[in-house]
DNA sequence: CTGAAAGCGCTTACAG
DNA sequence: CTGAAAGCGCTTACAG
């Protein structure tokens, strides 16, 4: 690996732009095709309202010199951007990114383009990491929860553009949300873990602070110990950071805070991938010595030995009915309803 | 959920633009402040070029109207975007989500936003997520791999733009790679394998049709095999897909062709967890009965039980060289050489 | 079916 | 330290 100078930045010939920059411009390939600019834009964005002759000179200068629109100045004098906004907690995790894949291949379809962000669970990151791509006057606005910080509401407020908020159902969603009951699903976990025979459940679940999914689940757990007439103890349930290794301290708390446990709860597949290996670390036998459930049904649950029982979150659907109602917002014809709920299904595995 | 109808997408008051459209321009601020455009422009760019006076009434009244600069008018007159196009075979996957954070957080902090995508390891699905974002005119490319489209090669010359290829050390880089040698990993894990005592080594590896790591990890395989003189036989050699389920099937297709095979590196820590819990599933001791590698060092390696012996990646060290290397050749300032070898390593853990 | 004019919201020289 | 002028590369009315 020889240390050899960096290449230039200036292109090696191969483009014929008529001017000192390298990138042809609509101009250029006006002036190749013999036509105005105007004449090139229709060719372009309205090829039948343009003769088939014209059409074809112009596709003929546009190949020659590889044009490609310049978004900026589309966006400048159009006053509408083909970029959406999409913060997440974490883009690393499965469970997000199965929506951010449905949603970002729905959005291309119709000419967008998505601009990702990571809030790491933080809704001050998030006010952060609006206020710096608010700049580019997104069309429509995606954002994860539904609390948020003053200031991101402004913006959301000034942005002139729809929004949707995933991943929960809002009392007042802020314009559209697209979802499914957090508190719900840890209700019916909780249940069905009580009808297949478990009685001592304990409950781990990611926590950050101001996050309503964290929350919710938190109070579905509550709730139904409450209606099967079981005492919840605060020992019973352990916040935790979203990491594997969380998922193993939590079972170990768990299992100091109840020795006689027989089942841990998680509110995420990735606490409980780590709930799960500890306990066959521990030596125990899943479910035989405790059962272990997870939320999201992320691609691994179903291989891991023994396959884990969890909560099924429908989260392509999610992206891409988030996508379409962005879509139908910025087209003036959505005309569902402003809480969407994509539901979710109790899975039973091997792990519970 | 009464399905009521959605709120408009106009703003509900709260902000002052002084015209018809809600979003607040420069010319807005510059009147409220009482000063020109370029007072404005000034004072939030070069702050050091403006009187006390001036910039603290000028901050007031950005504050007042919420006033966030519009990009693409920016990028417009000042002719350099602040976008950084960067495309990835998938962005799903824990290894490449590593690099991407790190890529996006370095960027972040000199005002550089990702634009990403995802390839589905298809150099034809490259051209035409390309081709899309070019038009925003990126002040720098990231890619995967040093394989690319005719029609790919071409927009990266004619960008004017510095590109780093990412995750392979290609004999003739485009402009500057950052990786590692992908034959050298399957070269020496395979050896490190042989040297704890494994004789009958099969090979699975997530082939994609002219992808230049799937080649070179194949290559590194044989060379180990013909340097400790062992002979390579095809139906130990298993390309597929780029998921844990294909690892599951791996592994039976290597018990088919040597029911005697004790061990299998695989190509990928995704292709690893499936072979690992396709072995646990038979009943096989891992790695009594037989040995299991993988390639990357996700997260999830360290925490299965058993602990997955792997190649590991440095992937945020990829990300962060790549950022400074883009930035640094935007500045005209890098001085480094076009092939970076961020290296690998090998980890022993207990599948091997 | 095609073009001349105006302008989107900024920044870059250049004056003063 | 501040401003008048020009213009980035397109598209949107409006003529013809």
């Amino acid at each position: 690996m020889a240390p050899k100078p960096p290449k230039s930045t200036a292109a090696a010939g191969a483009s014929p732009p008529s001017n000192g920059n390298q990138i042809a411009r609509m101009k250029d390939v006006a002036r190749l095709a013999g036509v105005t600019t105007m004449t090139v834009s229709r060719a372009l964005r309205t090829p039948e309202k343009v003769s088939e002759e014209t059409r074809l000179k112009v596709e003929e200068a546009v190949r020659r010199v590889g044009f490609i629109p310049n978004y900026a100045a589309r966006s400048l004098v159009s006053q509408r951007s083909q970029v959406v906004v999409a913060l997440f907690p974490t883009m690393m995790n499965s469970v997000f990114s199965g929506t951010i894949e449905e949603l970002s291949r729905e959005l291309a379809l119709s000419g967008y383009h998505l601009l990702l962000g990571g809030t790491d669970f933080d809704i001050d990151q998030e006010e952060k990491l609006l206020s710096g791509f608010i700049g580019w006057r997104p069309a429509g606005i995606v954002v994860t929860g539904s609390v948020h910080t003053v200031a991101t509401r402004h913006m959301l407020e000034n942005a002139n553009a729809p929004v949707t908020e995933l991943w929960s159902l809002p009392k007042k969603p802020f314009d559209v949300a697209v979802g499914f009951s957090n508190h719900d699903a840890t209700y019916q976990m909780t249940m069905s873990l009580h009808s297949w025979g478990y009685r001592r459940i304990g409950f781990l679940y990611v926590d950050y602070p101001r996050n309503d999914r964290a929350v919710d689940r938190k109070a579905g757990y509550r709730a139904a110990l409450r209606d099967l007439g079981l005492t919840s103890r605060p020992e019973m349930i352990v916040p935790l950071p979203f990491e594997i290794e969380a998922g193993r301290a939590g079972l170990r708390r768990i299992l100091e805070a109840d020795p006689d446990a027989d089942a841990v709860m998680c509110g995420s597949d990735t606490l409980a991938v780590g709930a799960l290996m500890e306990a066959l670390r521990l030596g125990l036998r899943v479910p035989q010595d405790i059962a272990i459930s997870g939320f999201g049904d992320v691609e691994l649950a179903r291989e891991l030995v023994p396959a884990l029982t969890t909560v099924r979150i429908p989260r392509a659907e999610i992206g891409r009915r988030s996508a379409q109602i962005i879509l139908q917002r910025i087209a003036g014809t959505y005309e569902g309803p402003s809480v969407v709920d994509c539901g979710f299904s109790i899975i039973r595995r091997e792990s519970a």
